[in-house]
Order: structure tokens, then sequence, then C-alpha cells
RNA sequence: GGCCCGUUGGUCAAGCGGUCAAGACGUGGCCCUCUCACGGCUAAAACGGGGGUUCGAUUCCCCCACGGGUCACCA
């Protein structure tokens, strides 16, 4: 018989959520629903000096904005609650005491200078552990100690041997149990630590995969021997490789920008980003690379979950969200897109036919302003703007082309885009001219730019008769005056 | 430093003893085309090094190098 699969995303309310913690979240959401089980938020708010006012409603806010929902967590309650550490911390000392009598753990009294006097240096050379020294107390002297209220912490009394567990992505891995000092489970201030914490809080909610980075594979001997003295059920571990910015770096708010936050309001879409992180550190059986959630539920397997770190690739991220926003049904494209075109455009046009334009021009919709920012006013630009070797053209025959088209537009009243086109390729024909020669100029004298989101008659359409005829002969007193 | 993990093109990656070593992004070229983009086609580009095992190693084993992680009364 299979137990339902349940998940826990457990972060700390520290400040804004990062790629490689949503990415986790992800992982954590798609392992729950793959085997139709249950994902789990729960607040790590243990950390006071850390705390960040405001933070756990961004995780909530990302998490819905990603479409990963949880079943259960501080504000849908559950039937394992409470969901935020900070409220469940009155139980920690019991189980401790638990292990105790278990002859699992031992009371410690030592004194932080008895402590590093042992010299056990962190970064240093020599890293010793604690010499057990309490261990070897007798009843009495414990019972003296408690009774005078001297400071304590409780440790576990790590056995001789080795111990081995099973990861899902890393496979077996056996330490020496030598290597794991008598980690301390329940601190001089009574709180407990935070893996302490965790393997309790994981039990009692019955989480069935500890999905979390690989930076926690050292520690999960420790977590191991922790399950083994309650007697408990090993979860299923997953470790995760990191997400990095670069060769050496892990992705972090200090050293990139990459949060969530961060990339949507550079205009990338949740939907996009949350297809791109799947895609860092797992790759489907099938050969897709554009998943819904709904696909990549259906599609999600640990098997194919990568050992190695992935380095970010906006690059890519960008390319992706470009595909995402040329499959937008095209009324959501301009509500969308709406907002950051009237940011840089003013003049009355029709935004919906600019709107039209660069929906297969753009990775992101911060590319818009850029993009359409000769609209309003005609940029400064140089006369060599009219030379182009393949449209055949230079500042020569343009002004030439040019007192052609400017009589021409001005005379006609079939304002299409199709007459316009087909009368413009007549206007060349009939005068020896190319297509190109006749449109290349137009389109530079109304853009002002070497590249613009339409053609030659559609930027007519665009800006009007008017318009288009005041700048076509703007370029053309520019070129003379050259 | 001890221990643990990792190493396929610039990047994401498939591969799970025999392949011309997939695919995608990016890059170059071509086609389409009223510029650019989209779309289509195409090219260049990789198994860290050394030993084994085997008829045969990218794939299995060992060593080395490099990279990462971890060794707290922090989470």
């Amino acid at each position: 018989m299979n137990k339902t699969v349940r998940t826990r995303f457990a972060p700390s309310p520290t400040g804004y959520m990062h790629i490689g913690n949503l990415r986790t979240a992800l992982y954590e959401y798609l392992i729950a629903k793959s085997n139709g089980g249950s994902f789990i938020l729960r607040i790590e708010d243990t950390d006071r000096e850390r705390f960040v006012e405001g933070a756990t409603d961004v995780i909530y806010k990302t998490l819905e904005m990603s479409g990963i929902t949880h079943d259960e967590g501080p504000d849908i309650g559950g039937d394992y609650g409470p969901y935020v550490q900070s409220e469940r911390k009155n139980d920690y000392i019991e189980y401790a005491k638990q292990l105790i009598e278990k002859g699992e753990a031992y009371y410690c009294f030592c004194t932080k200078e008895r402590l590093e006097s042992l010299g056990s240096e962190i970064n240093g050379e020599s890293v010793t552990h604690y010499d057990r020294h309490c261990l070897g107390l007798s009843a009495e002297e414990i019972e003296e100690n408690l009774k005078n209220g001297v400071p304590f912490v409780i440790r576990q009394k790590i056995k001789e041997g080795t111990t081995t567990f099973h990861d899902e992505v890393y496979g077996d891995i056996t330490v020496d149990n030598a290597e794991m000092e008598d980690q301390i489970l329940i601190k001089a201030d009574g709180y407990p630590t935070y893996n302490f914490a965790n393997v309790i809080d994981d039990h009692l909610m019955n989480i069935t995969h500890v999905v979390r980075g690989s930076e926690y594979l050292s520690s999960t001997p420790k977590y191991n021997l922790l399950y083994e003295a309650f007697g408990w059920e090993v979860p299923t571990y997953v470790h995760l490789p990191a997400v990095m910015k670069d060769q050496h770096q892990k992705l972090s708010k200090r050293n990139g920008d990459a949060s969530f936050q961060d990339l949507v309001e550079k205009g990338y879409l949740p939907k996009a980003i949350i297809n791109y992180i799947a895609l860092l550190g797992w790759s489907p059986s099938v050969n897709q690379e554009i998943f819904t959630m709904e696909e990549l539920i259906r599609a999600f397997d640990v098997k194919g979950l990568s050992k190695s770190p992935a380095i970010f690739d906006i690059v890519k991220l960008t390319w992706m969200n470009g595909e995402y926003i040329k499959m937008m049904p095209f009324d959501e494209f301009y509500d969308m897109a709406l907002p950051y075109l009237k940011k840089s455009v003013h003049s009355d046009i029709d935004l919906k036919m600019l709107a039209g334009f660069i929906q297969t021009r753009i990775g992101t919709f911060n590319d818009i302003a850029e993009m359409v920012d000769f609209v309003d006013t005609l940029p400064e630009y140089p006369v060599e703007l009219y030379t182009h070797k393949k449209m055949k053209t230079d500042p020569e025959i343009a002004a030439s082309s040019l007192k052609l088209t400017i009589p021409f537009l001005k005379g006609t009243d079939k304002w299409t885009n199709e007459e316009l086109y087909a009368d413009l390729v007549e206007l060349a024909k009939a005068n020896g001219m190319k297509n190109g020669q006749i449109l290349w100029p137009i389109r530079t004298a109304l853009s002002g730019k070497p590249t613009s989101p339409c053609g030659a008659t559609e930027l007519c359409i665009l800006l009007g008769k008017n318009e288009t005829v005041a700048r076509l002969e703007k370029g053309l007193a520019l070129i003379e005056n050259n």
C-alpha cells in the first residue's frame, strides 16, 4: 500500500523569493501532484534577527502568481497545524526528553568557554567535535545541575558505526558516524535547533518526501539518525542541485537580481518563468520544452532530476518568454501590452494596430518602450541611414524617390495598407525603380531608425497622412542639406 | 584540512557497453520578406586527464585534476 505523498515548502520569511527557492517549491509541488498528493506550506520564522516585515506576503503572492497552490498552510489551515513554526515551539523539549529517556540523548552543561577551549575552529584547519564531557555525568550530578538552574543544552548521542541513506537523486550514500558530533537538539534558550525542529515538524505533518537543496546532503545522516532514534519511518529524500549565477556562485539576492519579483518587473511572464526553471535541473522523458503546469504535473518524474548544478541563463528565459508572448491570444496580449504602450506613446494613433506589430518582436514587455519610441517624436538620424545595400538605395536615390512619393501620398485617398503597398510598387515600376528604392526611404524617414516594428506602408497608416507627409518632407530636407 | 557530491558543445541537456554522441537557447549562413522580427532550412560547436574491466567504453571500476557543498547553542 502506498501512503499519500505529502511534500512541504518551508521558507524563512527573510526577504524575497529567489529563483532557486521557487524552483524547490515547484519540484515539491510537482512531486506531490504527480502522485496525487498534497503540497504543504510551512513558514519557518524562528530566526527573529533575519525576519523581514511583509516577507510572508511575498511568499504567498509568489506562489499564487506561479500557479503553485498549497493544500495546507498558515493562511488556509489544515489538519496538521499550526503551520507557522514559531507557534509550534512547545513540544520540542518533550520530544528531546523522550530521547534522553531512551538513552539517545543527554543533558550537556558545558559552558561556551569550555567548548572554545576544545579548539573547535570552523573555517580554520582543525575542527574538533564535542568531547562528550557531559555524557559521563551521573544521574545525581545531572539532577543537581537541573535543580540549581545551570543552563543546559540537549545533545543527541551519535552511535558508532556508519549511516547509509537513500536519496532519489544521488542514490545510496554512506557516511562514517565519526564524522558527526553529538549535535545539539535543544539550545540553552529552550528553542530547538533548526535540524531538530525540522525532523519533528516533518514527522508530525506526515511529510513523506523531504525535498531540499543539495547543501543538506551532508547533514542528512544526522536527520536519519534522529528518525532512527525515535523509531520513526525515514522519509524519502530528494536533494536538488543548486541553481547557479555562474560557474562558481550560486544565485543570490546579493550577487544577482534574479528574484521572481525582479523578473516579473522586468516584463517576464510567471508562466514562462515557471516553465523555464522547471527545465533547469530537470528534463522530461519526451523532447518537449513548452509546458503548462498541468503538463508538467503529468510529465514530472524524479528520475529526470539532474545531479549537477545548472547555470541560470537569462537569454534562454527571454526566448521562452517570447514564445509565451507569441502564443497569447491577441486580445490578451493587447491588454497586457497596453499599459506599456501608453507609457511610451501619447500620440493619437491606433495602439491596437501597433500592438499587433510588436507581438512577434519582443522578448519581454519591457522591450516595448525602445521599440515604439519613434512614434511620438521622430528621432534625430544621420543621412547614412538612407544607404542600404540590399535595398539598393543611398541618399541620392532616396531624394529622388521621396520627390516622387511625397506628392503621390499627398494626393491619394486610398489610405489602406494593401492599396498603398500596391500603388507604391506600381509607382516604383513606372519610374524604373526597385521596390526597396521607394519603400526604404519612406520607412527610414518615418521611423528615423535602422529597424522598425513594421514596414513603410504600415508606418504610413499608423502615423496618418499629415504626420507621414511632414516626416517625409523633413527627410528630404535632411538629405538636401547634406 | 576531513567527509560528501558533481564533471557531455558557450548555456540547458538526452544518453544508461556498440549511436554519424539527440534536441533547445545562443552564434554564422541561406530562404521568405516593404526594415527588423516571425516562420523554414542549414553550419560550426562537447564526452576533464590517466589507468583498468571488456571484442568494444561517454556509459562499469580505480586514481588524479578541477568545481561545488558541509563540518555552529544559523536557519
